[in-house]
DNA sequence: CAGTGGTCTAGACCACTAC
DNA sequence: TAGTGGTCTAGACCACTGT
C-alpha cells in the first residue's frame, strides 16, 4: 500500500533471516496494524460512494494487488468489516456492501416480535414531515449548532392494522436536504433503505435507551389506548460512517400482543 | 488432531504439488473446517471443568502440538471462542477462561445506567430462596419435566438505596443442589460469578423478551410505586454450553432515573 | 470451467509481559 | 531474555457459484 507508517518495510524474503537494509520507521508509538490501514481505506471508498450499497466491491486479490498487500491481509480487514455489517460475503460469488434492504438487516433495528416469536409485517402511516430549527438538546445530540435546520418526521406503525409503534423522527436538514411528505410517501420498503439510496446516508450502529413510560394523553390517542397505558419508550441515536451522529429517534411502543427482543451475548 | 473426518489429510508436502497418497475421506457432503472441530474440543475442555473460570489454558504452541494441527489453526478458533466471550486474551500473557467476576462482563447482564449515563453500584437484598416443582411454563423453557424440582429466588436490586429491580429467578434443582439462602446471602459478589464457582455452571447467552407493563399491586409494593405504575418488564432465559437454557428469571425495573442501555451495532 | 471466498499450513517478525 | 499473543506473507488446496 502507498501510506505505510508501520514497521512493514521488511520480511521480502521470508527464506533468508536477514532484516531489511533501511529500517527507516522505528516501532511507532502509535502502532496501527496494516490490515486496519486497509480497513480505513476500503471504508473511505465506501463512504465516498465508490462501491454503493448493494454493489459488489473488487475480490480480495484485486483488492491485494491495489494496496500492494498480501490477500491475506486484505482478508482481515474484510473479515472486521463483515462483521462491522458494513459488507456481506458470498462464497462463489464476491464481497458486498451491505444494505438496508436485505431481509435480516430490517430485524437489527425495529426488534419487535408478535407474543409467538413471528415476525409481523407492518406497514407505516406518515403523520407529518416537516422542517424546523433544532432544539438544543436535538442539536447537541446530531453534532449541530442550535437553531440548525432539521427535518421532523412523525409515523405511525401498523402491525396487523393495530396501531403499535409511534416514532418522532429528526434529521440534520443538510444532509437531508430534498426529504419532503411526498417522497416519504412515495417510497417502498424501509426508511433507511431509502436514506441509503436517496441521500447516500447509511446508518451504521445505534444506540438506545429504553425506558417504561405512561402514554401522555396525545400519544396515547394516536396508538389507541388509553392515557396512562404503560409503554416502551426508545430513545435512539444513530450513526453513520466515522460515528458522526445523523439520526436522533423518540419512539413509543405498545407492547401488548408484542415485545421488544434482546439478545445478549 | 486425532479424530479428523473432513478432508484433511494432504498438502503436507507444501513445495510439492504432488497430491497425497490416499484421500481416503471423499469431500464430505457435511463438511465442517478444521478450526471449528478444534473449537468443539476446546469447549469440551472447557465445559468439562479442564480449565476453569479465571484459569490460564495451554498456548496456541501447545493446543496446535496437542490436536496435531496448525497455530494458526488454533488461532481460528480461539479468535472464534474469543468473540463468543467464552475466551478472554491478553497479549504477552496468555489466553484465559472468561469469568463474570470481570467488570465488563457484569454489564452485559445488566444494562442498567443512570440516567446521565454513569454506571451505579447496586446491592442485593435476598427476600427469598425455596425449593418447589416446576410449572409446565418454567418446564417448558428449561427443558425440564413437570413437577421436577426447581429452585425459586426473589430478590430486590438497590441502586443508591432505591429499589429499582425485582427479580425472580429459577433455576434447575438438579443443578443446583445445595443451593441455599444461607450460601446466596454470604456470597459476594455477581450471582452468575457464584454459579460458575459454586454450581459449575457458567451463563454464556440470555435471550430477553422487554415490555411495558403496569405495575401489580404485590410489585409495586416491594418496588415502592403505586399499583399501576409503568414498569419495565423483562423475561431472560439464559443458557450454558451446548445451548441449554438453566435459568428463566423475569424482572420488574423502575426506569425512572435509570435507563435500559441496548446497542444496535 | 474459471473465478470467488474459505481453509490450512509454515515461517518470519513484531509488540507486550514477566522474570 | 524467553514466552505469549499479534501481524504479515506466500502458497496450496477446498467449497461454492456462475457460465
Amino acid at each position: 500500500m502507498s501510506a505505510n507508517p508501520a514497521s512493514n518495510a521488511n520480511s521480502t524474503a521470508p527464506e533468508s533471516g536477514v532484516p531489511a537494509s533501511a529500517p527507516a520507521v522505528p516501532p511507532s508509538p502509535t502502532f496501527s496494524p496494516l490490515y486496519q490501514q486497509i480497513k480505513g481505506l476500503i471504508t473511505q471508498s465506501l463512504e465516498s460512494g465508490e462501491w454503493k450499497p448493494g454493489e459488489i466491491i473488487p475480490s480480495e486479490v484485486e483488492l491485494a494487488a491495489r494496496y500492494k498487500v498480501s490477500q491475506g491481509t486484505v482478508r482481515k480487514a474484510i473479515d472486521e468489516l463483515a462483521a462491522d455489517n458494513l459488507l456481506v460475503r458470498r462464497q462463489g460469488k464476491g464481497t458486498f456492501v451491505a444494505t438496508h434492504n436485505e431481509e435480516r438487516a430490517q430485524f437489527r433495528f425495529l426488534r419487535l416480535l408478535a407474543d409467538d416469536g413471528a415476525e409481523h409485517p407492518h406497514v407505516s402511516k406518515l403523520l407529518e414531515c416537516r422542517r424546523l430549527r433544532a432544539s438544543a438538546e436535538i442539536a447537541r445530540q446530531l453534532d449541530l449548532k442550535p437553531s440548525d435546520p432539521v427535518v421532523l418526521i412523525r409515523r405511525l406503525l401498523q402491525f396487523d392494522g393495530e396501531s403499535t409503534v409511534l416514532d418522532e423522527i429528526w434529521l440534520p436538514g443538510g444532509v437531508f436536504r430534498g426529504l419532503t411528505s411526498e417522497r416519504l410517501a412515495d417510497y417502498k420498503g424501509p426508511l433507511y433503505a431509502m436514506f441509503e439510496a436517496e441521500f447516500g446516508t447509511r446508518m451504521i450502529r445505534a444506540t438506545e435507551k429504553i425506558r417504561a413510560v405512561a402514554a401522555e394523553p396525545t400519544v396515547a390517542d394516536l396508538l389507541k389506548v388509553p392515557a396512562g397505558f404503560p409503554l416502551l419508550s426508545v430513545e435512539r441515536v444513530s450513526y453513520t460512517y466515522g460515528d458522526r451522529p445523523v439520526e436522533v429517534r423518540r419512539g413509543w411502543y405498545v407492547t401488548t400482543g408484542y415485545y421488544y427482543q434482546n439478545d445478549l451475548s
